[in-house]
DNA sequence: AACTATTTATAAGA
DNA sequence: TTCTTATAAATAGTT
């Protein structure tokens, strides 16, 4: 996005990679958050990495969520 | 964002918060698909009005996760 | 982990 | 209510 255009494919480069993975992550839980309070939902943000770890999830009030979507997945 | 700073708070207008919901959940729905093909992730989004209708889902490769939670929050 | 140059998202307006 | 545009926010590349 800033120093030049985002290509929409996979990026190769994985130091690359894990940078961009920790930001946007950042931006998107930043954005649903957001979105919740603003206007009044309930979002939940769950992200796995190519390793199937768990990393985040946002959300206002449904905590089951979390235990739900990670058992039944 | 533009127009304005965003105070981060309940939208008190009806209309507006209607229309800035529609506009976030678009653009929260593209980043996390961004982020799943960038970083090869998988991602789910899951957005409930305050009427508690789901509203969608982003997910790259698991379409369970949609009934998953639905049936269980 | 900080810093910008830019791109991207979007609030307000048309 | 879809389109525009001025501006805020996110972030790619860099240090």
């Amino acid at each position: 996005m800033a120093r030049g255009k985002v290509q929409l494919k996979r990026i190769v480069n994985p130091v690359h990679r894990q940078v961009t993975f920790c930001k946007r992550r950042a931006g998107l839980l930043k954005k649903a958050k957001e979105l919740s309070v603003l206007c009044d939902a309930d979002i939940g943000v769950i992200v796995f990495s190519p390793q199937g770890k768990l990393y985040e999830l946002a959300t206002k009030g449904y905590v089951p969520i979390h235990f739900t979507c990670n058992i039944f997945i």
